[in-house]
DNA sequence: GCTAGAACGCAATAATCTTGCATGCCTGAA
DNA sequence: TTCAGGCATGCAAGATTATTGCGTTCTAGC
């Protein structure tokens, strides 16, 4: 799975990029009286961004304390054996799963940080032993139970811009 | 900071907020299509959700893959003194840095998990530092580098519907 | 049963998005 | 340096989508 290299993004690119993962509620007009462009002129960044693979989606954030019971966990999972194969098939899980939140492969002590999103506490041991404790590849995992959601979000660093030509010193 | 109580959701409002909480990109009639109303009744709807709070924002998903270096890591925290206090000034120090992603409470042998968003490994070394090494409140820390993304969401599980009247026997 | 409030669909209106076109800028080749 | 091609832009027109007023129906509480 080759990726093509990250797309070249100017300062502007950056900008609307952090905007929108930040709120992606807003006008193009307001989007584009922010970055200094027309509305349309933002429209075919934002469709680029789209094609080009950079924005995957659109979503609406929840707040996990105006639902009733809503658990999440967040689980440590290291593997038995580590081949590739069994790395893919791991992952395969967790991506179709759609009770996985989240799913990082993290270096040191485990190889998984998991985030599952729950009904109820039994709910949630339940789907924890039917991911892990019945997977005869997991070596050990540690369940910690989130009781508490202080912030949440999915906003990455804003992008770096390319650097343009250097400027003409005009000092 | 008391919580109202979660609103009554029917069957309809649960449809809703899954559907858009997995993808807000839809119209107001593909919704109203797939849930049984007119566009209009959808949009009433939605607005509620808004006014209520269960949904605080539109977000664009950002792809890791296709931006330049990005690092995320996972921390594990535990305080040093647990007092109320020492926990809000946590937590509000994790709320107010942009480059901390995510932030839940948790129960077991750590007090917080922490997801943080930088764009190198020495970045996110230096933003390690700087929030935990150099927070005397600190009892111990653990960073675990994220160095794949296999899933990335925040969907809750779809909102329970309140039961309504029981169902008149028809048979 | 009655009443008040909420929810609904329809249709009109407003807001927003999308796209064609002309223009200007930038880059690369001759 | 000049020229041509490609790309990005703003403007304006058209298309699409969201919003709201209104009348009707449904629901819950008294």
């Amino acid at each position: 799975m080759p990726e093509p290299p990250p797309p070249r993004l100017d300062e502007i690119d950056a900008q609307l990029l952090d905007l929108l993962q930040r709120d992606a509620g807003r006008t193009l007009h307001d989007l584009g009286e922010r970055v200094g462009l027309s509305p349309s002129a933002v429209q075919r960044r934002i469709a680029r961004y789209r094609r080009d693979g950079l924005i995957t989606r659109q979503v609406a954030v929840l707040d996990p304390h105006r639902f009733g019971p809503t658990v999440l966990a967040t689980v440590l999972v290291t593997l038995a054996r580590e081949s590739f194969e069994h790395h893919r098939a791991f992952a395969e899980r967790m991506r179709s799963n759609p009770q996985v939140q989240q799913c990082y492969r993290v270096a040191g002590p485990w190889d998984y940080v998991v985030v599952l999103a729950a009904r109820s506490m039994r709910e949630c041991s339940r789907l924890g032993d039917r991911l892990f404790k019945a997977d005869d590849n997991i070596r050990r995992y540690e369940t910690l139970l989130v009781f508490d959601t202080i912030k949440t979000g999915l906003a990455l660093p804003p992008p770096a811009p390319q650097p343009s030509r250097p400027q003409d010193g005009r000092s």
